[in-house]
DNA sequence: CCAGTGACTGACCAATTAGTCAATAAGACG
DNA sequence: CGTCTTATTGACTAATTGGTCAGTCACTGG
């Protein structure tokens, strides 16, 4: 048995690992970076802080890690929409209905993972610090995002960069708005109606079809 | 000479005061209720941890008592904003222009006081976390605004409870990313373009907008 | 000029913090 | 079986935390 031992009183250092980091962005999703206490943490894993700083070597290594991670199973997506972006559209214009729906898409994402949502909602504003360990992460992300954003809806509309930080400041917003009242009102639902308002149908002027209403 | 001595050694009380809270602003604002010390603080005021605690018993009764500043100095506009809703228009019910300018009046303060922006968006994240201690205090206010702008917008949309919350949203988020690089867009202009995004000029697409460009 | 009020210090405290490290036990492997 | 690697503890540290408190100095009103 080379690994993963039918029994084994101790865990397995990936799945600890994995654990310690799934833990860790409740914590951190919740008290924040500066909230939270590496202790705290290590207990809520069962073992103590020594033993969750044998994994991480520091408390800002560890939240490094997080973001790295959570980049790597975003990327996911990320590449799956770019394939989009290339394959399901000619030249690379993606029709209306096709933006609409990966944005869609990345909503419902977002209402699935509530948890990493929420960090990303913490970590973003504490991260407005440029003293912060993540304030560069986050710089960066933006910048990334309101490009991508920027080219799917470019062929649509008259100032895509503009409407790219609305679409972002929407989501993030929303998003913020849904984890304070903890999921009271239907986020997709909302979203479906803005996404409306933002790219209207263009043959019926008067046409907004979906309804929802929220809280 | 009953207050205001030409030379004192001594600060004003009320003085000192209003200066602590306005550092507090500052700190709080970038490094968070968890991340700001006491002793920071009240060495930027030129005082000792002591000397601070004198003023306000406790770091959470800090808080609070910024809240409330922020709520007396902010119930001014609100208060404007009201007398506007309830006397320049007939029944209560706001022009779209007047619904505009509004909204437009909100922006530029935000824009005057960048420093209680960064405060509110840091906080307003911060206090996701339900234990948070100005967690209650977000909520609230939040439904008020929602409620406000609800009431102002609900004569001219479908749905204004949905609109009310988008709005909130691209205030809140478009602002995050005004601080987050800083102040390198014009967040003015953004803002006149998501308002005529929103409230589009019925009669036709590029109609009236002469009086909302001027500052 | 003097007593009293109140702003403020400096020294202190107990609790908590991130991080270190030697010792150890659990499993892998020959 | 015995040795090697490695995950983990437990005891520790040095620094920092929010908060307390007695004393003190600056003013104020008389």
């Amino acid at each position: 048995m080379s690994r993963r031992a039918r029994k084994q009183l101790r865990e397995d250092p990936e799945v600890r690992r994995q654990q310690i980091l799934d833990a860790a962005i409740q914590v951190i999703g919740q008290r924040g970076y500066h909230g939270f206490t590496i202790q705290e943490l290590a207990a809520r894993c069962g073992l103590t802080n020594g033993g969750l700083l044998y994994y991480f070597g520091s408390k800002e290594r560890l939240l490094i890690s997080i973001l790295e991670e959570r980049d790597r199973r975003e990327s996911v997506i990320v590449h799956a929409t770019a394939e989009l972006t290339q394959e399901e559209s000619q030249q690379g214009v993606l029709s209306l209905a096709r933006v609409r729906k990966l944005f869609r898409i990345i909503v419902e994402r977002e209402v699935g993972q509530p948890e990493l949502l929420r960090l990303f909602a913490v970590l973003q504003a504490e991260a407005l610090d440029p003293a912060h360990p993540a304030h560069d992460f986050f710089l960066r992300r933006e910048a990334m995002v309101i490009d991508e954003f920027s080219r799917m809806v470019a062929p649509h509309v008259e100032h895509p960069r503009v409407v790219a930080r609305q679409i972002l400041a929407l989501l993030d917003g929303l998003a913020q708005q849904w984890l304070r009242v903890d999921g009271a009102f239907d986020l997709v639902s909302v979203w479906d109606d803005t996404v409306a308002a933002l790219f209207p149908a263009r043959t019926q002027p008067g046409g907004q079809e979906r309804e929802s209403t929220a809280s």
